[in-house]
DNA sequence: TGCCAGGCCCTCTTTAGGGCCTT
C-alpha cells in the first residue's frame, strides 16, 4: 500500500515571499491506515521569531539558536520523505514554505511530492462541523491528541488522523462507486478539487480513469 | 498615506468582494 508523508510546518510568519522562515518541521509516514514512522527537528534559519510566534508555538529564539540549521534539516526531511506523496492541512501554506526551503537547501525536488489537502477535503466532507480549523477538526471527530497544538509533530499527528478518517469516510461514502479500490493520494487530490455536489461523479471518473493502462 | 500572504471557496459572481485557514 502507497506509503503517504503528513506534514507540518512551524515558521516565523505568513509568508516565505514576505521573508518568513520555517522554525520547525515535522513529517509522519503513513501506510496501511496507521503511522508507520516519524521525523521532528527544530530549524536554525538565522530568522529571528516575533513574541507573538514564541507565545503561539512555545518556539523561541534561544530554543533556535543551537537547533540545526534549516538546509540539513531539510535535506534530511526530502530524504525521510523520498517517493511519498505529501498532505498538509491547509497545504497551500506548508508547500510554500516547503518549496522555499528545499529550494534554498539546493535540494533536487521530488516529482512525487505532490500536496493533498485535508482542509479541503475536509470541507468537502463535512459541511457540517462548526469550522475547518485543525483543532475543531479534532475535537468535531473527537481525533487522539498527540501533544501541544501549534508544534509541528503534534499538528502533523492529528493532521494524519483526520487524513485517516477522511479515506474513512470516502470510503464509506463511495465503496460502491469505487468497487473494493482503496483511496490513494490521487483520488484524494481529484476530490480536493471537485465541485461540493459533484463528489461522486469525481471517484466515479477517477475509477474510470485508473482502468486505463498507462 | 496606507497598505503590505496566498490559495481557495462562496455568493447578492464571473468586468468582484469577502471570509476562511495556515504561522
Amino acid at each position: 500500500m502507497q506509503t503517504v508523508a503528513v506534514i507540518d510546518f512551524e515558521t516565523t510568519g505568513m509568508s516565505p515571499g514576505q521573508g518568513a522562515r520555517a522554525t520547525e518541521i515535522a513529517a509522519v509516514l503513513v501506510q496501511d491506515g496507521r503511522i508507520v514512522d516519524r521525523f521532528q527537528s527544530l530549524m536554525n534559519s538565522g530568522a529571528w521569531v516575533p513574541p507573538f510566534i514564541e507565545q503561539l508555538t512555545g518556539i523561541t529564539n534561544s530554543m533556535l539558536r543551537t537547533a540545526p540549521g534549516a538546509e540539513s534539516v531539510m535535506r534530511d526531511v526530502a530524504r525521510f520523505t523520498r517517493g511519498c506523496p505529501l498532505v498538509a492541512h491547509n497545504a497551500a501554506f506548508d508547500r510554500g514554505f516547503w518549496q522555499a526551503e528545499i529550494a534554498r537547501a539546493d535540494c533536487e525536488p521530488d516529482p512525487a511530492h505532490q500536496f493533498a489537502c485535508t482542509l479541503l477535503l475536509a470541507r468537502r466532507l463535512y459541511p457540517q462541523a462548526p469550522n475547518h480549523k485543525l483543532g475543531s477538526l479534532a475535537r468535531f471527530h473527537a481525533l487522539p491528541s498527540a501533544g501541544r497544538a501549534h508544534r509541528a509533530l503534534a499538528d502533523a499527528e492529528v493532521t494524519a488522523h483526520l487524513l485517516l478518517r477522511v479515506q474513512e469516510d470516502v470510503q464509506l461514502q463511495f465503496g460502491a462507486e469505487l468497487g473494493g479500490r482503496g483511496v490513494d493520494h490521487r483520488l484524494l487530490m481529484a476530490l480536493q478539487k471537485a465541485n461540493k455536489l459533484a463528489l461522486a461523479r469525481c471517484v466515479t471518473g477517477h475509477v474510470k480513469a485508473s482502468k486505463v493502462p498507462a
